[in-house]
DNA sequence: CCAGACGTTGTT
DNA sequence: GTCTGG
DNA sequence: CCAGACGTTGTT
DNA sequence: GTCTGG
């Protein structure tokens, strides 16, 4: 899945990358980017900005918001027959920008890895947004990201990983209003563009959120399968 | 027809 | 809102 | 995802 | 164990 990432670049690196409007008085560089958090993304009705979403989705239906700490991911397979997720794949899907993302591998201790493009670029993930009212009218606006299963490199961590998309493929997933076309899209990136290398446990906790969580703690083991 | 659910992950 | 179950 | 809380009553 | 908050 994808239930913490990182997006610790300036903003001018996110305008150029992604040719958006960013307001450095609303960015902040993070390297711990956590579920409830408002958090920047890119939608398909104002790809020219970034707008700033709380991470778990609340469909627009929804009775209580608190189901959005339940939808941080949507899965790919299902997107389509899911209520909470139909509408807004058919008409409210975004990117959210990153420059890694992190997961746990089980076992009998859990040991978190750091996931990224070789390059060490910014990449996007597929995304999904929605906008709930309260009875006051009070607007909230929510994002869930999509997963699929692992590529080679995730395998041995994990058995989903995040849809990253490729540049092409980017403007595809906020324009296109063809299903087929879309949901060709979700699938695994390429493992050879990726890498992956264990982290502390200094990740765990959303509080903490300094460069240290990102360090390698076993740099002469950062190839699968550990 | 109305009522009630609507999710992902991992683990067992 | 939309689908499933009764 | 992980961390941390998880309760009621009445009184201050 | 399960839910909420970040």
């Amino acid at each position: 899945m994808c239930g913490r990432f990182q997006l610790s670049v300036k903003g001018k690196h996110i305008s150029e990358r992604f040719n958006v409007e960013v307001f450095d008085e609303m960015y902040k560089p993070s390297f711990n980017c956590a579920p409830g958090q408002n958090l920047p993304v890119i939608t398909n009705t104002e790809p020219g900005k970034l707008s700033f979403f709380k991470w778990g989705l609340v469909p627009f239906w929804a009775k209580d918001p608190k189901i959005g700490n339940k939808l941080i991911n949507t899965r790919a397979e299902t997107i389509l027959e899911n209520p909470s997720f139909k509408a807004a794949f058919t008409r409210r899907r975004c990117l959210v920008p990153a420059n890694g993302f992190f997961e746990w591998k089980k076992g009998t201790k859990k040991i978190p890895f750091r996931v990224l493009l070789k390059n060490e670029n910014l990449f996007a993930m597929a995304g999904l947004w929605e906008t709930w009212k309260d009875q006051e009218n009070n607007m909230l606006h929510t994002f869930s990201i999509i997963t699929t299963q692992p590529n080679e490199l995730m395998t041995p961590i994990h058995n989903r990983m995040p849809v990253i998309l490729n540049r092409e493929q980017e403007t595809v997933w906020l324009k296109s209003t063809n299903s087929d076309e879309l949901i060709s899209l979700l699938t695994p990136f390429q493992s050879d563009e990726m890498e992956v290398y264990p982290i502390s446990d200094l990740i765990n906790s959303p509080f903490n959120n300094s460069q240290s969580v990102i360090s390698n703690v076993k740099p002469d083991t950062l190839k699968p399968p550990f």
